[in-house]
This record gives C-alpha cells, structure tokens and sequence, in this order.
DNA sequence: TGCAGTCTGTCATCGGGCCGACAATCTCGT
DNA sequence: ACGAGATTGTCGGCCCGATGACAGACTGCA
C-alpha cells in the first residue's frame, strides 16, 4: 500500500502559475479556448506529484477533483471483491482525466493510480464549473470531447464483445503504442514496462494466457519481446489484425 | 430484410409540429430547456414511423440525424463479420439516441433498429448544432448528459469484466424491467418480449446458456417463465444478486 | 384452422482459458 | 555486489460456456 500523495501541493509561485498554463495549452481539450480562460483555469489549478504507485484519490471520500497529466502516467482500474482488477486504461500527458466528476453524482467510480512518477495538475470541479458557466460556449468543447469519450468506450465494449482475444491484444497493442510508444530503429517500442498481469487486467484474461499470446505473436514476427519491453517489429500485420473486428 | 423504411416523412401539418413539441417536453435532456428553444427544436424536427424489424438508417450512407424515440423501443446494436451480434441497449421512449453524431467523425457506427413499432422524431444534427451553437449554455445539458451516458458504459465496460454471469444476467433483467417493465400483480412484467438469443446477444454468451441461467433462477423463485414473457418475482433478491459487482 | 416460421428446452461433445504450482530470470535498493 | 521481491515461462488438470443437433411448443398469417 503506498502512503505517498500530494507531494507539493501548497506552493504557488508565479513560474508555477506559469507551468500549470503551458500544461493546459498543450491539452487537446483546450486548445480552442482563449487565452484569458486558460489564464482563470491556471489560477483554479494546483499542480501535485506522485511517485510510482501512489492512488490519487486514496484520501478523498468524495474526490472533487478534475485532473490533467503534467507528466507521466495513470493506470485507470477498478477493483472486485474476488480480487481481480480491471484496468480500462493506461493515460499519457495532456489528457484530462475524471471530467465524468463534472455530474454531480457519478454512477461508478474508478481508481487512479500513478503509473509512473507523475505530475498532475488538479482542477476543482466548481471552480471548472464556473468558468464554463461565465463563458458557456466552452461547454461545447466538453460536449464534444465526451462524446468522443463515449465512442472509445462503445468501441472498447465492442471489441470485449466480438474481438477474439489474437484481436483484442493487438488492438491493445496498438493503442498503447500509440499514447506512450518511442519509435525507435527496430520497431515502435511500447513506451511502458507492463508487466503481463497487467495487459490480462486489460484484457479480462490471466497473465498466464497474455504470455502464451505474447509468445505467438513474437514467433509470428509481429513483436520482439525483451523481459518487460514490448517492440512492435511489424505494424502493419498488427493493425491488419486488428482491424477484422467489424 | 426488412424493407420499410420513413413511412411518415413529408406531413408537416401544425398539428404534427405540436406532437412534436409534447415529445420533446417530456425528454430529460430538453427538461430545463426554454420554451423558444424547444419550439426551435420542433421546428427543425421530422417525424418517422418504423414497422416492428425496420432499420432506422438502412439507407443512409452517412447520418445525418439524431433523434428522440416518441413511442416503442429501440435495439441499439453491432454484428460481427462472423454472423454474431452485439445488442448494447434496448431504449424506450424519450431516449435521445445517436448523440455521437455530434462529431464530425464518430469513431464507431452501431445500427438501430425498431424493436417494436416505432415512432421517432429526427433532428438534423446541423440543425440542432445550430440551435446549441445560438444559446450555448445548451451545450452544458449535453456535456452532462455525455457524462452520465459515459458513466453507464463503463459500468456496463466494467460488469462484464468482473461480474459474473448470473450477476450480469440479474443486472440486465433489472435495468430492462427499468426501462419497459410494467408493474402488475405477480410482480413487475419485463415489458419485452425479447428472445432469448437477444438476451444472449446483451451477455455476450449464447442462447443455450440463457436459457440453462434463466431456468436457475426460475428454480430459485427470482423469476417468473411464460414462454417469452419474464415476469420479477422477487425484485430485491434480484438486486441482491447484481449489487454484489463491486 | 392449418401451416410456416420462430422460439424454447435439452443433450453430448469439445475447447479455450482458468487455476495452482514451481523454477528461472530480471530489477532495484542498500 | 547481493539478496528480496517482482516478473516470466511453462505445465497438467479442470470447468464453464460454445457448438451442433433435434424435438417440441408457441405465434401469426393465410
């Protein structure tokens, strides 16, 4: 159990102010908003840092925070009663995380979890609240993204659905290489030491049959395996595979 | 193939305009919408029969609609190229469906079917962008209902992950009986009629094991069996089974 | 009323993925 | 450099749900 958070909140310096802004201009989310806006979100914000391992939210009962990824990362999971976990995604720097906090009582909540020693900027849900509301055609971009949101949900759904697990791993595959990948000479490299229970936490399967698929792939040509590393040696193949999902 | 299709498109009598307009007002998104804005909504509005089978765009390469169901019911759905099929939702009236459609370029396209005869009032989304676009503190109903719709997929996302079959079976039936059910003296109808290959196709298992689940909890006195017809003997046991996804 | 088509009920068989177990390998902190 | 802890690689047995098949029941239309 980590008993690590919020390492710094509290300081509020005016270069501070001033990260905090070049972190929001860089989210996708708000790209379009004007400056002044982005400067009122800078000033609502706090930036915290996490080490590895540490829940965001462990001593919140009832977060009421928004947040965006400065650096690093953040596991999205949930957890059963029988032990099992459920990971629904592994997020990268820009993206806005919890905007589901904007509903006054959200229908089910997940656990966030540092990934890796991570930087978030924390935005209060009223204050987000009422800078949407002073300038409300900013609600649109909301609106947008979330239904963006909810596509990649009903895809995820889908897959879970109809993909066959070759399938399903190769689109994960892909997808993660896509948010943390490091292209390098011998192939796109999955940015992240993943260990394979938690590919399966993604999957819905054990680690023991990650590893068996892992090893296909490897002698199919599709990806080179180093311990933890992921290489992706032929994107196309894995797209290709991928892609019979319809 | 059903080959039906608009029955109703053209009339556009004042009449017509008020049914329109009393749909609309009885939508929980439209709840808090002024009065201007709903006949603006009605004004762009189009009606549409579907016989029982229809399909809403069969013929529609691109669509361009959102639209409100005004009566009947509505199979939200995806095959696969393997002959298998994916119901996501069964929706009943005063649902906004389609909402994605407010992208550009939705990420992924369910098809809809009428799952009963069915009425439904189109909005064009240009249309409707327009009308949010004028009073965009509209735009906030939207983000929020995306919120709450989002917060239902990954709930859904995540019981099928973790839950167990009898406790998705359970979950399913509650939230049909929710939504359709009708309250009667042995206990609530679950308003459907619905095969019990369609229940599978909502589990994602195959009809046979539906059955074998649904003769289980007949057995233990949860449910009722009349050929089609499921009737919820014991509501609190039901919910009983499916709160345990935790 | 009868018949075609749909839906249910049930069985035997098969297979993919889970479980438990154990050894080998790698990483990281001290 | 070393040892504890984490991660991988692999196996055999087992179980749940898929598959294919078939008879019987129900519905709705002619």
């Amino acid at each position: 159990m980590a008993s690590l958070s919020r390492e710094s909140v509290g300081e509020d310096t005016a270069p501070a102010h001033g990260d905090r802004l070049a972190v929001l201009r860089r989210c996708p989310l708000f790209a379009a908003w004007p400056e002044a806006r982005l400067a009122d979100l800078a000033r609502i914000a706090r930036t915290a840092d996490y080490p590895r391992g540490a829940e965001i939210f462990a001593r919140d009962p009832e977060p009421r925070d928004i947040f965006v990824i400065a650096a690093g990362g953040v596991e999205v999971s949930r957890g059963s009663a029988a032990g099992r976990k459920f990971v629904l995604s592994l997020s990268g720097p820009f993206e806005v995380l919890a905007l589901v906090r904007l509903l006054d009582n959200p229908p089910i909540r997940f656990a966030y979890r540092a990934h890796m020693d991570t930087t978030l900027v924390h935005l209060p849900v009223a204050g987000l609240r009422a800078i949407l509301d002073a300038d409300p055609i900013l609600w649109r971009d909301i609106a947008l993204l979330m239904c963006a949101r909810q596509g990649d949900s009903l895809r995820l759904l889908n897959d879970q659905q109809l993909g066959s697990l070759d399938q399903r791993m190769a689109w994960t595959l892909a997808d993660l290489a896509r948010i943390h990948g490091i292209a390098g000479e011998q192939g796109t490299d999955v940015g992240l030491r993943l260990p394979q229970e938690q590919l399966g936490a993604m999957l819905g399967v054990t680690r023991q049959s990650v590893n068996k698929l892992l090893r296909g792939f490897e002698e199919a040509g599709l990806i080179a395996i180093d311990y933890n590393r992921i290489t992706i040696r032929d994107p196309a193949a894995l797209d290709r595979l991928a892609a019979q999902r319809d």
